[in-house]
DNA sequence: TTTATGATTGTTCCC
DNA sequence: GGGAACAATCATAAA
């Protein structure tokens, strides 16, 4: 167990007419940035018989995978957690299971606002990755611009 | 000093 | 369709 649960769908977005028009967007998004995004998404992947972190920086013009709803929710809720009980320094213990049974019983409209900001953000970083693809197919991918990025 | 680990769910991609 | 990787965070351990 503890490994990566099974694909239980993010709740309906037609449950709730709240934001379920960003829902949309993003899966409409989404399918047009696909092909795009594979592009750049290939290298980002390692190797399965790489160890489980990331590689620090393969590229660092790429833009990062967007933080999904949970893991906008996980923000506020470590920093709640973090006022209510400043004593507990394991939070990475903590917080990890507790936040995820918190969030398995909170409702669709409690979680809409967080689907939200991951829909929003997911759009940027669509955008940002058919910007970067461009410049990639440009042949704008020089070392050198990754390297002077740090001394900007 | 630097890097990996662990714990979680959602999203995306490749096979 | 399913499996696997990666996204953030951060105290701690190990090299």
């Amino acid at each position: 167990m503890t490994k990566r649960a099974p694909k239980s769908g993010p709740l309906s977005p037609s449950c709730s007419g709240g934001s379920s028009r960003n829902l949309e967007l993003a899966v409409k998004s989404s399918e047009g940035a696909r092909r795009s995004t594979r592009l750049r998404l290939q290298p980002l992947r390692k190797p399965k018989t790489s160890p489980k972190k990331k590689p620090v920086k393969l590229q660092t013009k790429m833009p990062k995978k967007p933080a999904t709803a949970f893991f906008f929710f996980l923000d506020d809720f470590r920093k709640q957690y973090q006022e209510e009980n400043p004593d507990v320094k394991s939070m990475r213990e903590v917080i990890g299971k507790t936040c995820g049974e918190k969030w398995k019983t909170m409702t669709y409209e409690e979680k809409v606002k967080y689907y939200d900001i991951a829909t929003e953000k997911r759009e940027e970083f669509h955008r940002a990755m058919t910007e970067y693809t461009k410049r990639m197919e440009s042949g704008a991918h020089d070392e050198s611009e990754t390297d002077s990025d740090y001394s900007e």
